[in-house]
DNA sequence: GCCAATAAATGAACATGTTCAATTACGCAA
DNA sequence: TTGCGTAATTGAACATGTTCATTTATTGGC
């Protein structure tokens, strides 16, 4: 066998870089499994090593520490969900209605996995360092800049009015949601509508504003 | 030496009583001390054991956890900028001064300690087991209580005009906040302004709202 | 003052995240 | 095919949070 004899798999790639991809993909479940079985405290390093099939040093060659593993496994799903996201804005209605749909398949997911989704907000605040980092954080970038989009074309066609940059409104309903999404996780699991609810509410509030009429 | 025997300190009170009390201050001071100088990571609990003149496990009587011992060190001062926050509200002055005035002390506060604030927003995020933890919580729904009121009080005499709750409205710009100091903190160390200014700008736009005129 | 009962303190033992020197697998040139 | 340089893997060793059986200190009744 020589450097270029390829069983399966995509041709002309190295036996190193198929190791490499298929032990990530075990680690990836095993880690992804285990978190939803048993939390992410509840799950030791040694038992995701183990399930994968890899040695206990073996994890940390594919996440800087534990804290990356969650975002190993949470990257992909976040694109996922990201994509979905922006698929489901309605064009053409309130604006309201189009911010709620944008996190609608989010509040779907977490709705499914109260206690991973703590863990993720939790481990998220101010995570920079791990390898897996620049892609999560482009992520939540990417939905800012979407929401951005939403309100320069709300203000262009009049559903909004606002001499504000758009940049700092749409970070501001992004911190709106993180609160809202903290509130709705922080007692006991409340269904997705509920999480829903709050997060359209405070939308209207903020759409509204709280200036007697005429001040504006 | 009978029982009530007292050298010092408060009469009438006993042994065990002071002993406990004496620890737990040198507990805090240690804890505090070593937080400030070398992170929350970066402090070993046996470090803060040592300092303190106490044994590994005693710590455990005091915290829950290592978590719970970076709130045994908070909570005290989280009461003092309380009062200092409710003392600072100017009366009669627009809503968006009230608080900013009720938050400048945090921020001032937050500024000489941008790790420790760093490690304390990723900590509190769902911290509800922990002996220190419901004393935390409470200081938090206080300082929102606060908030409510200064909304009624806006809202009464005409400087704010919503028929929202004023509790939803509370919570709403206590997440703002919230949002806003992590967006502080998160790049390189900005001063209080920048933060309290961030601040302001998000509360004028909730004030304002985003609506065409009429809309509302 | 003495003693039993109870509370508090102790630190060795354990559990688990992380590192790193040694080992193994792979790629490539001859 | 062989052998060398490099990348990847390994798991024992280490660091540190936490537990708990044992020891020590305090109290209240006699």
């Amino acid at each position: 066998m020589t450097e270029t004899d390829v069983r399966d798999g995509d041709a002309a790639v190295g036996q190193r870089e198929r190791n490499k991809a298929e032990k990530l993909q075990r680690i990836q479940e095993a880690a992804l499994a285990l978190f939803r079985e048993k939390g992410y405290d509840g799950t030791t390093t040694r038992e995701i090593a183990r399930r994968a099939g890899v040695a206990l040093g073996t994890l940390f060659t594919y996440a800087s520490d534990k804290r990356d593993l969650l975002f190993l496994v949470f990257n992909d799903r976040q694109d996922e969900l990201r994509r979905e996201a922006f698929r489901s804005i309605p064009e053409d209605a309130p604006f309201a209605d189009q911010i709620v749909a944008l996190f609608e398949p989010f509040y779907a997911h977490f709705a499914n996995e109260p206690g991973f989704t703590r863990d993720l907000l939790r481990e998220l605040t101010f995570y920079t360092d791990g390898v897996q980092a620049p892609r999560f954080q482009e992520g939540r970038l990417s939905i800012v800049a979407r929401i951005r989009e939403l309100v320069e074309d709300a203000t262009a066609d009049g559903r909004l009015s606002t001499p504000e940059d758009p940049r700092v409104i749409a970070e501001m309903i992004f911190g709106l949601y993180q609160a809202e999404l903290r509130r709705w996780l922080g007692g006991d699991t409340a269904p997705k509508e509920r999480g829903l609810a709050g997060l359209r509410r405070v939308l209207e509030i903020l759409i509204s504003g709280l200036a007697p009429s005429g001040t504006n």
